[in-house]
DNA sequence: CTGATTCTTGAGTAATTACTCAAGAATCCA
DNA sequence: TGGATTCTTGAGTAATTACTCAAGAATCAG
């Protein structure tokens, strides 16, 4: 008996992923919104509550895009360390081509917002703690193939790739050259390297 | 014959540095930086032009006394090798305590406006570029010293340094575990290590 | 169609924004 | 002290902010 909503929840959160990912949560306007997403204010508070609902329904969706775009990277990978060393050259490749770029929504998040936002934190917490754990499970399957050595630590190994992830996140703000990102990356599989089972050393 | 300022101007740099730092420059208002300062708005900007004008001094500053710093830890060190590891434990160990902190200016300043502020960009590029050739020089004395073998890159080394750097500047703003600290600095050591003379390795 | 329900509309609110400017105060050389 | 110069003051401006709410529109079961 109700009327139906004039508008798709999921494309009104992708208009206004665009719109906070470009200007940033601070200097996107309602008005903004109001423009990007079609709706009036009355309907966007109705719909999301607040600006902060919404931003926070966005950022969930992002981290979900995001996870699932790993996925797929690693899931044609011919072992679990090959697997990571695509995400990093994918991800080098990326942040070469998009200099200047809006970065990671969930990065500029982080250091706009965290710090004075509980809710928020939590949000990037739990996004960024998915997708380091991603890491440490490949990890730690490489060690279980032998592809990694005993001694290497998932855990501390993981919070290194999540480290240069985020470093890259920073440098696609910049100007990177294609001599960093190498450099980036070659320090990386260089690391791991050294955690790698003595029979497979070349 | 002119009536001297009344107010110092590193002071004032000062008193603005830690509101631009604690809140982000967007959501710094002119009226926070009266109060901060001590100025009235007509001095202020009569001394620096503009909110921005302010920032762009605020950020010299900051990067003068970020590389000092550097400098400091550099002074004492035995070897090339050993400055630039001690770089880096003496970063885990900040970052450590940091938790949830303001992070860095430079890096939080660079992910809110580089991409929309053509003069700011420039700024925070020329300071970290300058960050950036001081570990080039490190490494490339480690290089002409030994410590490091004939085909080490100095240039790809200090752009992976960097982007550790940068992504402890990102953690900070997160939840940093000692075990994950221990890992990127761990990570960090094994890529230069990967780099050493044959000689040096253990 | 009627009526119950929900959605949409957009003008409006009170607060905050960066910034200005004319008047007065303070200084120093003569 | 007189007067030229610069600094300080703070009320004021026009624009923008996040958000509200009452009235009207759209839907569907009966």
């Amino acid at each position: 008996m109700p009327r139906p909503p004039g508008f798709q929840r999921d494309d009104v959160l992708l208009r206004a992923t665009e719109v906070f990912w470009s200007r940033g949560y601070g200097a996107t306007s309602v008005c903004d919104l109001v423009e990007a997403t079609g709706l009036k204010p009355g309907s966007i508070y109705a719909a999301f509550g607040s600006k902060k609902g919404l931003f926070l329904e966005v950022l969930d969706h992002y981290h979900n895009d995001h996870l699932r775009a790993v996925d797929q990277a690693f899931a044609g990978a011919p072992s679990s360390l090959a697997a990571i060393e695509t995400l990093f050259r994918q991800t080098a490749d990326a942040t070469l081509k998009a200099t200047g770029s809006r970065g990671c929504l969930a990065v500029n998040t982080l250091l706009e917002l965290a710090q004075h936002d509980d809710d928020i934190a939590r949000n990037l917490q739990n996004g960024s703690e998915r997708l380091r754990r991603r890491l440490e499970e490949r990890l730690a399957s490489a060690r279980a193939n032998g592809e990694l050595c005993a001694a290497a630590n998932p855990e501390a190994l993981s919070a290194f790739l999540m480290n240069n992830l985020w470093g890259m996140r920073v440098l696609c703000k910049s100007n990177p050259t294609a001599t960093a990102l190498d450099g980036i990356v070659h320090g990386v599989l260089a690391a791991i390297t050294a955690s790698r089972s003595a029979r497979l050393h070349s």
